[in-house]
RNA sequence: GGCGAGUUGGCGGAGUGGUGACGCAGCGGAUUGCAAAUCCGUGUACACGAGUUCGAUUCUCGUACUCGCCU
């Protein structure tokens, strides 16, 4: 485990909105829970799986106790299947902030989606969405050719870009040409105009909570039983029987396609259910590395984390 | 007890007398619009002992273990 510092924090001084940003299955519910009640808080949600509606178990989505317990915004508020992105987040938080800054209530924005907390204290450039047309034909491409066909465009077309992406990576390629399609100007020139963020971290108190490889995957495994156990593969059946489209960022939620195998008898549930803990740890992974790097300036604190240590009584 | 086949890294699985196929897991990393996504990097493996050879994981002999058939 990395080398933190635990700069000395009382969330009680002021009314500055406190952003949590942890890896999966870390309690970062729990704690900011916790923190609503102490703080009148409203927890707004910032993970890419959590907008959408029908996941709810295997989302960990909170459960109807959390949801009575303090006000929350930004779950499950979208249909499965439809288009939504950073940029729909950012929106939708944007709104969401306006409109608890009219109350008392202190935002509380809980999650584990790095990019979406980077749009939010670092800023996101204000680049058109990409018409379906052009996603569609970006898609064809990408079948048909690889991600080589929008690297050789980009070299030739948008240098610059070229130069900055990773063009082994066809997720990359792909928006670089799409947004170059699209508008006509390169994607680096976009990001040159980037906007001042919305949120600052030094608007807020940003928490990022560290744990250890070992702690964090016990509490993996522990939790995928218990989402079976509480009805994950009926959520799942649910979702296969009106919905499910394999390929939609929103059926990317870990261990729907496991169960949706299992429950067409194509793999075993002890075999779902150990792929879905791996995948799940690969996750936890990628967000410690993402972390680690990019969320340097923030408050650090390690798992587990005592609540009361984070304000004065 | 006899005959035959086999023994490759954490797991699966190719192959060669002289640069460790590959997949999975693990570990590290990137990541400004599908991000619970996508991508990159990363391994002194060849059961053990002896022999042949300039050189053996690859050839020969023996030992151990595994599987199959037979008495």
């Amino acid at each position: 485990m990395m080398e933190f510092e635990t700069a000395p924090l009382d969330l009680a001084t002021d009314n500055k909105p406190i952003l949590i940003a942890g890896p999966t299955a870390s309690g970062k519910s729990g704690l900011a829970l916790t923190l609503a009640k102490r703080f009148n808080g409203a927890i707004v949600n910032a993970d890419a799986i959590q907008v959408y509606d029908r996941w709810h178990i295997l989302s960990a989505r909170p459960d109807a106790g959390e949801l009575a317990t303090a006000p929350h915004r930004l779950y499950g508020h979208i249909a499965l299947g439809a288009d939504y992105s950073v940029g729909h987040w950012l929106k939708d938080i944007k709104r969401t902030l306006a409109d608890l800054s009219s109350t008392d209530m202190r935002p509380i924005i809980v999650g584990g989606t790095g990019l979406y907390f980077q749009a939010l204290t670092r800023g996101l450039a204000d680049i058109p969405a990409v018409p379906d047309s052009i996603r569609h034909q970006g898609n064809r491409h990408l079948a048909e050719y690889g991600g080589s066909y929008f690297a050789k465009i980009l070299r030739e077309q948008d240098p610059i870009t070229y130069e900055k992406i990773d063009t082994n990576n066809p997720a990359r390629t792909q928006r670089a040409w799409e947004v170059l399609t699209a508008t006509g100007r390169g994607l680096s020139a976009w990001h040159a105009q980037t906007p001042p963020p919305l949120l600052p971290c030094d608007a807020a108190h940003c928490l990022n909570l560290q744990s250890d490889t070992d702690w964090i995957n016990a509490r993996i495994d522990l939790r995928f039983d218990a989402m079976v156990e509480h009805g994950a593969i009926e959520e799942c059946r649910a979702v296969m029987l009106n919905g499910w489209a394999p390929d939609h960022p929103s059926c990317q939620a870990i261990g729907a396609k496991e169960l949706i195998a299992h429950i067409r008898g194509d793999l075993d549930l002890d075999d779902a259910i150990d792929s879905a803990k791996i995948q799940t740890r690969q996750y936890a992974k990628r967000q410690r590395t993402w972390f680690r790097s990019k969320m340097k300036t923030w408050h650090q604190l390690h798992l587990p984390v005592d609540p009361t240590v984070l304000f004065s009584p």
